[in-house]
DNA sequence: CAGGATCCTGGCGGATACTG
DNA sequence: CAGTATCCGCCAGGATCCTG
């Protein structure tokens, strides 16, 4: 790193990095599981069907670091975990409200324009 | 394929093809140039600082593909080609312009949230 | 000018086995 | 129960060269 990078997509705008956070395949469903309340781990588990237990971890500890969502050790035999959406957490519900309202909306035309350019 | 996928999270919900859609690198930075009118391949490719120009050709088909983005290729010599938001296109600009202003609003916190996560 | 075709690499993410 | 550790396949995406 003699210099810095000419182009750093992490500060062409900050979106960039929000996007980058919810792009990925299992954010999105996790924070949708915890949009009603705490969660264990295995319940989120079996909640999201097709996660597997490595990437339910890692998506978890990445939006912890991000202080998105709140982690909560009982010490007791056997463990128990517990995860909540931070305050800061809940403020991404709405945008991601409106995003799947669009996806709602006008998903079928989207299908419907993919189909076309098929053919 | 002998029998359905058991998970197929294309099915879950509409929203994860919409995410799939905007959370890879390039989609939403050309839109964002596309937002105030039609701009050249090369004017694209000008805007946003270090795209390849193997990504930029193959996003913008996608878009148009899936019908948010109008091509327009203008029969002269050398070739001139345009790329306009579609009316489908624009009606996904209020959606992401409300992501980006939580962005805006909250990424400070993330950041400061992340920086003691490392400490 | 606006791409098409190829080669190649990093790392996302799945599968599996093991642990306090 | 809630993880950690390891191996590995796949493909998004960059670099490069070529063309109508």
């Amino acid at each position: 790193m003699s210099a810095p990078a000419l182009y750093d997509p992490y500060r062409v705008c900050p979106s960039r990095q929000l996007l980058d956070r919810i792009g990925d395949r299992w954010t999105v469903l996790i924070i949708g599981t915890l949009e009603d309340g705490p969660l264990r781990f295995s319940q989120i588990s079996r909640l999201i069907d097709g996660i597997s237990q490595k990437m339910l971890t890692q998506t978890l500890r990445s939006l912890e670091a991000d202080g998105l969502v709140v982690r909560t050790v009982y010490p007791e035999v056997p463990p128990h975990v517990e995860y909540e959406l931070s305050a800061l957490g809940r403020t991404l519900l709405e945008p991601l409200e409106i995003l799947r309202a669009w996806a709602v909306d006008h998903m079928d035309e989207v299908a419907t324009a993919r189909a076309a350019a098929l053919g």
